[in-house]
DNA sequence: CCTTCATATCGAAACATGTCAATATGAAAT
DNA sequence: ATTTCATATTGACATGTTTCGATATGAAGG
């Protein structure tokens, strides 16, 4: 169950459609905070508080330079997203089947 | 923005250990309710509200036979979240650069 | 029909989240 | 040094989520 406590802290951060939509502005290359902030009709606070959650996932990487904080893609975090959809979609064929969980059967 | 808020809808359907391993279950196949309920150490009515949240944002199917109730995976729904994965990590060389979001030049 | 069983819904309590204004921090410029 | 600017943190409030026990629904079996 501990896998699923690292996946459902990165759905769980994706599950606000606003930080969704940052995570795809930012698939166009590392962005300031001012910038991302621009997009939005958010208070500066709020913004901060939306990427300290996609940072702490593992999703965002940050980096300050001056006055300035820029956002990035965790590439390897993505992939383990994915990686958690590849495994529930994948052909299950060579495992246990489903005939040990039917109800009619215990 | 909207389809950030389908996307969003998914994910945070996804954002609970529970359901994220319950959709796990059901890559092995079709399940009954009352099996995936002796897995967890959770009441019925808990159950039915998490089936009912992983059914609503349309990961699960939903069928009823007698007194039971299946569950099982939409695959669709599936791909579509993968897809904001793949658009998020595809290569982006042919669009729009960042140089427009750099808040040094505005 | 009445009971039993599987599931859904309701109502309430505890807890988490999104949001803002206010304030703190820390770097750059004057 | 002082001010200004970008960002982070704090505290408070409204809203949403998770959970349960209790109750409702609806099918199957006596």
């Amino acid at each position: 169950m501990e896998d699923y406590l690292a996946h459902a802290k990165v759905f769980k951060a994706l599950g606000d459609p606003k930080r969704a939509f940052i995570l795809n502005m930012l698939s166009y290359g590392e962005l300031c905070a001012c910038v991302i902030l621009e997009k939005f009709d958010m208070s500066q606070s709020t913004l901060s508080h939306h990427m300290k959650i996609l940072c702490d996932c593992g999703l965002v990487n940050s980096r300050s330079e001056g006055k300035w904080t820029y956002y990035s893609l965790n590439q390897e975090a993505i992939s383990k997203a994915m990686g958690f959809f590849n495994a529930v979609t994948s052909s299950k064929d060579n495992c246990i089947s489903n005939e040990g969980f039917d109800c009619r059967k215990g």
